[in-house]
DNA sequence: GCTGGGTGTTTTGTGTACAATCCCCGCACG
DNA sequence: CGTGCGGGGATTGTACACAAAACACCCAGC
């Protein structure tokens, strides 16, 4: 039997993806109703999976209006990129304290810009590998909360991190940055580990800056559709 | 007409203030029934309370089973301190950049340890008036993201902080530092002004962390109710 | 006496009907 | 021609009935 009853958690999923991925045009209004007929479903899930979008700050909910997807407020962008400094700063120094030799050493390579070639270039792949250095320092940071309120922040970011347009030259200028922290964190330099991973953020947060709502708008047109459209 | 229906907001906002002051015992059950009865109105509301407050992380809904009060994680709270810190040395570095001279007057004026009889001793209100010290360099800051993680972090361990036994010497140890943290961020001093923030909250942090969970259950016992007693 | 299965109760998950409110649009009046 | 007001449709908020699932308890069998 093909799952015709979608569950709540499926479909707060499908939406958060539909959002993240500006498959959800920001700004648009979808309605309770017009949700529950397309997962084929009544409102009450919809509502569920809406309340928890809501409180994660994806959608609002105007009362007897309807519900709007986000808007990405460019004037926060670089806010969140200042928070990944403050996050990403501390998770060096405690990654310095405890992670252990092996997990770094393996880290490294990843990272080793020898290795540049083995990694296939489609843009989706190359900013998840780029997230998942950071979430590797975050982890080895032993710090559950750190590492979740890092995860919260990326989530806010991701559509404009992916908006970046990454040239080869800037890929490879990431892998020896990447490389270089390690590096640094494996001699257990707090202050250049630090001082690095702060300007490698920082660039990040320039070119995001870089990124301007006219392109933004652009990017939009890709699919410029209401949700309403089957 | 007394609001005798309450809405899904108010049924919220009064959990919550049952959780974090502890008057909803941490891993205690409450059933949606239970809670429907008591607040005199329908399901519904309250799951959309309970929703938010699962999303916040405040209660686990536990499928077929139950809805239950978080535990404190005590093993966390360390965690969420360093987080503090985190966000609070970038909070120091932006306040430095961005607030004005009157502002910063007026925060030293209110944190002079000369002026420190004006203030009521009870520890309510303390508590309150030390975490606003913190809350208004974070504004001064001019980031709305970084203030509102603050207040995140602050939520959660709010109900750890409160119990501190603030003796009348720690009172005046947390003056004088809040004073110091503002005479450096006047000067503009980047590096010292951090490291006042930074050991400010660390001790805080090992207060916290010499509350023991012994401590904790003795706390719980002012009332070990279940959440059925009207 | 102990164990295993079955049944009954409890509790959340879902569907649906109804109520309250807001917006849009048209119409009348100045 | 512009503005204010009212009605109808649309949309979320709430109530309640039913379904599914998990736990606890009891009883039979060994």
């Amino acid at each position: 039997m093909r799952k015709k009853r979608l569950t709540t958690r499926e479909i707060y999923q499908d939406l958060w993806q539909k959002i993240i991925n500006f498959d959800l045009f920001p700004g648009s209004r979808v309605t309770e109703t017009e949700l529950a007929e397309q997962y084929k479903t009544s409102r009450t899930p919809i509502r569920e999976a809406l309340k928890r979008l809501e409180v994660e700050g994806l959608v609002t909910v105007r009362p007897k209006q309807g519900c709007f997807v986000r808007q990405v407020d460019i004037a926060l962008i670089s806010d969140y990129y200042t928070m990944r400094v403050a996050l990403e700063a501390m998770t060096v120094e405690l990654a310095i304290e405890n992670m252990s030799d092996e997990e770094l050493q393996a880290l490294a390579d990843a990272w080793n810009p020898q290795n540049f070639k083995k990694h296939r270039n489609d843009l989706e792949s190359i900013k998840e590998f780029e997230e998942s250095f950071h979430i590797a320092i975050a982890k080895g940071s032993h710090n559950p909360v750190l590492l979740q309120y890092l995860e919260d922040v990326n989530n806010r970011i991701r559509p404009i991190r992916v908006l970046g347009f990454p040239d080869s030259q800037s890929i490879k200028d990431t892998y020896a940055e990447h490389y270089e922290i390690v590096s640094l964190i494996q001699k257990r330099d707090v202050a250049k580990a630090k001082a690095a991973m702060i300007a490698h953020i920082r660039k990040s947060q320039e070119t995001a800056r870089s990124v301007t709502l006219s392109q933004l708008e652009q990017y939009r047109k890709k699919r410029p559709r209401r949700a309403k459209s089957a």
